[in-house]
DNA sequence: GCCAACGTTGGC
DNA sequence: GCCAACGTTGGC
């Protein structure tokens, strides 16, 4: 039986990687998770999974735009790169430590579904990153929350 | 820049 | 295994 689609939400500092880094690009491997939750989940995601692209620690957080996983996970190329920032001295090619997912762009909302409307929707009360703490780079989002956000987006 | 919250590190 | 210290995240 075919796995239905998953969601997923995805952050990034629109200064280092924004949407529109991501529109240009086309398609990225999305680099340099560091955090063992947040890479386990890009371990279950599967071709075609939904991805909400969020910018954080900018004027205006919220969702911005669409993307999609184009790849299977694979190990993360940054962990071996010597000297480098994402560099990981523990990992070996034959045991490698962090896995990652190319993602590719799908679209950019006309107007971002800021925070503040994000946790005005009685809907999404219980969307992951809106709890108190939540600091993971990359989250599951249920379907219906998926949903209510193309929504709250005019899609 | 501030600060709350969290994850990781390392001494013991 | 405990836990204090430290670094990071991210909203404001």
């Amino acid at each position: 039986m075919a796995r239905p689609l998953h969601y997923w939400l995805v952050k990034s500092e629109p200064v280092t990687y924004g949407i529109d880094a991501l529109r240009a690009d086309k398609c990225t491997a999305w680099t340099g998770v560091r955090n063992y939750q947040a890479r386990n989940y890009m371990r279950e995601m599967h071709v075609g999974d939904g991805v909400l692209f969020y910018h954080s620690n900018c004027a205006v957080p919220g969702v911005y735009g669409l993307a999609r996983v184009v790849s299977a996970p694979y190990p993360d190329p940054t962990q071996f790169e010597v000297g480098g920032y994402y560099y990981e001295p523990r990992a070996t090619k034959d045991a490698p430590v962090w896995d990652l997912v190319d993602i590719a762009f799908v679209a950019r909302f006309k107007e971002p579904v800021t925070l503040t409307a994000l946790r005005d929707a009685p809907k999404l009360a219980a969307l992951q990153i809106l709890q108190r703490g939540s600091r993971l780079s990359v989250t599951p989002v249920t379907a219906p929350e998926y949903q209510e956000i193309l929504r709250l987006a005019g899609k």
